[in-house]
DNA sequence: ATGAAAGCGCTAACAG
DNA sequence: CTGTTAGCGCTTTCAT
């Protein structure tokens, strides 16, 4: 049995309480006493059991992380930022990957919640009802982070994917390019993200006088991106296409991995731009022009917001809305 | 306040042992009351404290889990590994980042067992030998996975480097190559996995007659692959290098970008090989040529191992090598 | 400044 | 089959 308070006590010759005050220097201890017990606690290798703390401070130092997949390079990057931040605070995360199934983000929510974590912060990539109403009902702290769909109902760190598209589609017609097609998701819920940023690219698109051109894929991951390559081709071939704006990254990268497979030419043949900034980005050769999503600071944020109202701190109530930003690389060039 | 077993009991009109003896199935309880306990559990919303149930039963079921960096590619891959395995055990995660600092691999290892974790896994990249010594004193489950140092001392899963090197060389001298550049780390500790795969890659030159060219720098990142690129182009110059053998995927990679950014086609000019099988080096074009180290289930295999010696399942206390392969890509050729 | 005692929510004998 | 009771290790009144 490991060594407890009360051979803390027995050993220093106090009370248990005494022990307590000086663990937590919660009053007053005379010099004395004091020196016994932190000679006690020495010779014993005493470590206070923080789940029974716990148990009657109410306060578990923990943080439930709910996660999509932390094998996925974004989201390593948000519970990066999780994690450090909550470090600070001196508080523990307990993470639990969904891999995308509904009912299991549920039942981590309510596992999590009986493991008394003080907040649970959820990275997901679907929309879920059920964890809309059971979060609606619950009182405790809660912070949503998805990448691919808005949900206003629920706390949230959000960026600005208008003006994010805008910048890029901005930036591509200045570099000359007229035909530009915009690689999206199918249209499934009014919740995602890419509505607004398809009505973005479609603004910038008439305001030079062009059709759009927009291709939607229901697989938005690298293997998506590859396979939909021919077809772009075509389209290319078709419509004089000079420049491929992609919704997510990973889109982006499984594109030119079929364009080089395929002995075209990046930018040379044809312009590709990302949104994201995942780490690949940069490491990619040509590396990829992208919008970077502040993965980590997105993490960062969620947690300090949680843990400004965990700790009583004053809080800034209004919704937080990140800065994306233009990063200009190899993959585009002047038509 | 939330519910309590408390006011299940008094709702249900039975008292509190039977509401846990329905709740954990412990011991046979009457139709009647079961059913009067589902009832006033489903409408009060009780949900069981697991801090409660954990002070008194001594099981956590947590594991605690220290990394060096949960952003950092084959980290969350091994994470994924743990925390998968872990979750069909009922085991939860509780996760930290050391970010390369041994005084935070101690703190870490202690706070961990305050919040009464059953077991421990650290993934580090260094060697600590406080960690050493504290972990060998501690009766707590423990296992050790490093990506760049033997530790015999401490519980583990190795992979056989010197298998995969030879793998690897006798690959490359089958295409023809002779003049084989060995990229490597400096040496430091004799723990260091380089110092056997050093020993056999110098064993494959000699057998074909070949002296060796080892090249060694501090930084095993990418950027060091990359900044060492010029000094790998001399080589090639020079001695006539017509393959170059990474000792880590980052190395590879920033070495192919170096190449890239100066007009070097890989593999028509020169073969790289690389060492890990991190998840770019199947993206990047051209694919990477690498020995596949199990990121994913040197993370299973960490805590399946402990959660046995934690359920009392019969132990198979061998020390479990798992095997690497070579993974066959594009970026070596024959010569 | 210190100790005694109550109690956090739950499980596990123990007695019936 | 069920209720009573004693704790798990700790914090926190409440006296002194």
């Amino acid at each position: 049995m490991a060594v407890t308070i009360k051979d803390v006590a027995k050993l220093a010759e106090v009370s248990i309480s005494t022990v307590s005050r000086v663990i937590n220097n919660s009053k007053p201890v005379s010099p004395e006493a004091r020196r016994r017990v932190l000679h006690a606690i020495e010779t014993l290798g005493y470590e206070p059991n923080e789940i029974a703390r716990s148990l009657v401070t109410k306060k578990s130092n923990l943080i439930g992380v709910i996660v999509d997949d932390i094998g996925s390079a974004y989201v390593s990057q948000i519970v990066r930022g999780i994690e450090e931040i909550g470090r600070m605070y001196k508080y523990d995360i307990v993470l639990s990957s969904s891999y995308g199934d509904a009912e299991t983000e549920l039942k981590f929510l309510k596992l999590l919640k009986t493991k008394q974590v003080e907040g649970i912060i959820l990275v997901s990539e679907l929309v879920n009802q059920e964890v809309i109403d059971y979060m609606k009902n619950t009182k405790m702290e809660f912070m949503y982070i998805n990448r691919y769909y808005n949900v206003p109902e629920l706390p949230t760190v959000s960026l600005d994917h208008d003006n994010a598209t805008k910048i890029m589609m901005d930036y591509l017609i200045g570099l000359g390019h007229k035909k530009i097609l915009y690689l999206t998701q199918e249209e499934d819920s009014d919740k995602n993200i890419e509505v607004e940023k398809v009505r973005a690219y479609e603004a910038a698109m008439s305001s030079i006088g062009e059709e759009p051109t927009l291709v939607r894929i229901s697989n938005h991951r690298m293997d998506g991106g590859y396979k939909i390559g021919r077809e772009i081709v075509r389209l290319k071939e078709e419509k004089g296409i000079t420049a491929v704006f992609c919704s997510q990254d990973e889109l982006a990268i499984g594109l030119m991995n079929y364009l080089y497979d395929n002995g075209i030419n990046i930018p040379e043949d044809i312009s590709v731009a990302g949104y994201g900034d995942i780490n690949v980005a940069s490491i990619y050769r040509p590396t990829l022009t992208t919008i970077k999503e502040p993965y980590y600071d997105m993490g960062a944020i969620a947690i300090r917001k949680m843990l400004k109202k965990l700790i009583g701190e004053p809080i800034d109530d209004e919704i937080i809305v990140l800065p994306v930003r233009l990063i200009e690389r190899e993959s585009c060039k002047k038509t």
